[in-house]
DNA sequence: GCCAACGTTGGC
DNA sequence: GCCAACGTTGGC
């Protein structure tokens, strides 16, 4: 038995890895590695296979919802925690006991138009939505089913 | 277990 | 570049 798809939303700097990027990626697939907040990490490993996830760009102009991916393979280490020569190395994990996961996710699309955060802030349903709250930073965070939809909408997504 | 100091995130 | 909000570290 499976269960129906989860939410979630992910945050990625464009200069570092954006929505581009995983449309050109091989198989449209990257393993969402450099996880390094308990809070987001253990959202990593509630997702599961199908799971619908919105891509934002944070430190970007305009900060936005640019398109959605789906999830493809389930938490497993990130190994980027192992080497040194990593910005995400931890010295503090080991093979045995690794602190730190990544899953893969797969390009679903990009919206024909970005919705920016300010954009979003109008929108009266969506004014509990995790991104939108007060000081929030989590680089993983879920959404429900009726933000979803509302931002599915709004994106036009399925329309031309 | 408290909390000051420090580091990071991310909007502006 | 600024800085508010938040998380982590480490002395006590």
């Amino acid at each position: 038995m499976t269960r129906s798809p989860r939410y979630w939303l992910v945050k990625s700097e464009p200069t570092a890895f954006s929505i581009d990027d995983l449309a050109r990626a091989p198989r449209q697939t990257t393993c969402w590695d450099g996880v390094r907040n308990y809070q987001a990490r253990n959202f990593l490993r509630e997702m599961a296979i199908g799971d619908q996830v919105l891509f934002y760009h944070s430190n970007a102009e305009p900060p936005a919802v640019v398109g959605s991916a789906e999830v493809v393979k389930t938490a497993y280490p990130d190994d980027t925690q192992f080497d040194r020569r990593s910005h995400h190395f931890d010295p503090a994990s080991t093979r045995e006991q690794p602190r730190w996961d990544m899953v893969d996710l797969k390009y679903k699309e990009k919206f024909h138009t970005a919705l920016p955060l300010d954009r979003l802030r109008q929108e009266p349903q969506l004014k509990e939505m995790v991104l939108l709250r007060k000081g929030s930073r989590l680089s993983v965070q879920p959404v429900t089913g009726r933000e979803w939809s509302v931002i599915m909408r709004l994106a036009g997504s399925g329309k031309r």
